[in-house]
DNA sequence: GTGAAAGCGCTAACAA
DNA sequence: TTGTTAGCGCTTTCAC
């Protein structure tokens, strides 16, 4: 739990002066004019510590004291809480980061907030966060390295206490930047090493390799033969994880591996249906298709379903992430579940034990955390009629 | 790295002191203390103004207006820069926010980023904020009125310099909140009263009666005339106004409402498919459902395949919000297109439009946008086989 | 227990 | 053009 960190003193909005849109106009001269530009302390403007502190006929220290909870006298907490309730007081949380040295403040660097994959990662991220009392930060990267690198070295400008970074891939110029990164930095994806040789910073994976494996696996073991493959960029990891799973299966059913079998695309629906047209009108023999994720699996269904294949009788289908997506699809999509909202989960505490960690030298070594994938079968993958 | 101490190019944060991550030896006798730990500028710790200003032979305003581009002699620039650089000094956006008193960060808060409907405004948001060199703060309220209106009165902490809310209702309370907010905000959703009368903020909307009434005229105009209507809560904007589009469609239709046809629901999938499994127990002869979001129409699709009815011959659905769940669908699901990008988008620049406004006093009236729904028509409501 | 005072790191007057 | 200085609002020694 976040202690004493985001305003929790007695306060409220009680009666201040109108807020933003209020119209009050004050002449003051401290500071600029206008409603929120933070006059100073005499009469108009934003209360502060020493409005308070004149208010009660007490010290800022006092007030600053009371509003921590530090212990004050009886006395002196009664006129503080009542003169910040009356004025609607509330801490300029800036100028606290300033001298605490913490803003209060994590960020959630993924390439694309659209994806449902993420989108269960922010979830739980923002929860576990939000429970300890921090605010969530969001950065779509748009899968750009660059901007990928820039919210690392951001991490300097003290505006975050953290980061949980989703990269598409991991270049040595990561590496690099994540061993100088001037914060806390978790990972959610697969570092290069081990622990004591890799690179020092947290990072929580999932296994997905297996995943794809179990996935192929399940195909084969249903019946299917020509098993066709769509899988998303060739060079980030999870494409090349995928893939290295699919290939895996494939030997081990005994099948061998069949270039026109296989495409490389987008992660996305429209290249999934693409995709398809372009499998079946090379091998219209195919029983099978596994996807790298969900979004190709729905696109590949999509263009199955208009070429009048049925799923699962003549084709199966299985994808990848088993996002929400997934059971939207009819038939419902057999999927594999690389557990996003968990690897969001994880790496949330993850971070939070390292932002709780002493400022005393020693710190604890990186750790690195495996979620298992988990199969789930549905109806697309159900095994066809005249099968084995 | 726990590697080499050594990997200290002129680049970097703190120019050589290591990372975070940085293990306890640094062979550098520039810096000793901990890694971000804050230590004055005489040798430890993170660079300041003080440290370049030192090391370039300058004074710290020179720093100042050097970094931010304010005019300087070329070799009082060179040193600075070579100075900054070298040491890879970042400038602290906390200190620079607590003087200008500007965060450059916006808060969108919305019930829950597991909405797609919700995930593409946020998509949007991102997109421009970041273009306008904002960072998104964002903020799942789980729907609790509590919650949005405690986002609401923090905007007082100066934390963020504005607010893109998301209610899922209006009540007293969150006018009379709006009215004193701290910062600009931007409502995405329905106020009361006309801009001379209603809250003092600036709103988007969508015109979410029309888009239902364009839904269910439709259906009856492909000649479904027993239409079941599965809703959200009632007590809630969204679903009150769906309520009424549908009760307005059915009496222009010249069809009698029958409330044996209407189940109120939570906005999920699994509701969906619940209440449909109530409807069709009720009345097996429905011809049509409307839904009233894409969650609701997924659900309720299932729950038809799984009882036997094909959709459309048998059952035409549609859906609202047209989120990337109504392609994922099969049959591709009709649904109504509440542009949740446009509105998002809008309120973003609606939202930078008031940053921008002068500190000087007369500010621009409250602006309401309305975004028109757009009827989105695919295979799941084509008219039935022996239809009109 | 309380107040005075010293900054956190930065920008912007104001002088020189 | 440059340096000195005064804060932004808050927390926190350090004396009393």
């Amino acid at each position: 739990m976040g202690e004493g960190a985001a305003g929790m003193g007695p306060r409220g909005v009680g009666g201040g002066a109108g807020g933003w849109s209020g119209g009050g106009a004050d002449g003051l001269s401290g500071r600029g004019a206008g409603r929120w530009s933070g006059a100073g302390a005499e009469r108009g403007g934003v209360p502060t510590v020493e409005t308070i502190a004149v208010r009660a006929g007490v010290s800022i220290a006092s007030v600053s004291r009371v509003l921590n909870g530090h212990g004050a006298r009886p006395d002196t907490v009664t006129r503080v809480e009542r003169a910040a309730a009356e004025l609607g007081y509330v801490p300029n949380a800036v100028a606290r980061s300033l001298k605490g040295g913490r803003t209060m403040q994590v960020t959630f660097a993924m390439s694309d907030i659209g994806n449902p994959a993420y989108v269960s990662m922010v979830r739980e991220i923002q929860a576990v966060m939000k429970a300890a009392g921090y605010r969530l930060l969001l950065h779509s990267t748009d899968a750009d390295v660059e901007d990928e690198l820039a919210v690392l070295r951001s991490l300097a400008d003290r505006t975050s206490d953290g980061l949980v970074l989703c990269p598409i891939r991991i270049t040595p110029r990561h590496l690099d930047a994540l061993a100088r990164a001037a914060r806390p930095v978790v990972v959610i994806g697969s570092l290069p090493g081990t622990p004591p040789h890799g690179p020092p910073v947290d990072s929580v994976r999932t296994d997905s390799v297996t995943g794809a494996e179990a996935a192929v696996r399940h195909l084969i073991d249903t019946g299917r033969r020509r098993i066709a493959f769509v899988n998303g960029p060739a060079d980030t990891v999870p494409g090349h994880n995928r893939a290295l799973g699919y290939h895996t299966a494939l030997e081990a059913g005994g099948l061998a591996p069949d270039p026109e079998l296989i495409t490389t695309t987008d992660f996305t629906v429209e290249a999934g249906a693409a995709a398809l047209h372009g499998l079946l009108d090379a091998r219209p023999d195919i029983d099978a298709v596994f996807c790298a994720n969900d979004q190709l699996a729905l696109g590949s269904s999509q263009t199955l379903h208009a070429r009048g294949r049925s799923i699962p009788d003549d084709v199966a289908v299985a994808g990848m992430d088993d996002t929400v997506l997934a059971r939207a699809g009819w038939p419902p999509l057999t999927s594999v579940d690389l557990g996003s909202a968990e690897r969001g989960r994880t790496a949330a505490h993850m971070l939070l034990d390292r932002l709780r960690e002493p400022t005393g030298i020693p710190r604890a070594p990186a750790r690195r955390e495996i979620v298992m994938p988990r199969l789930v079968v549905r109806a697309s993958s159900a095994p066809a009629a005249g099968a084995v």
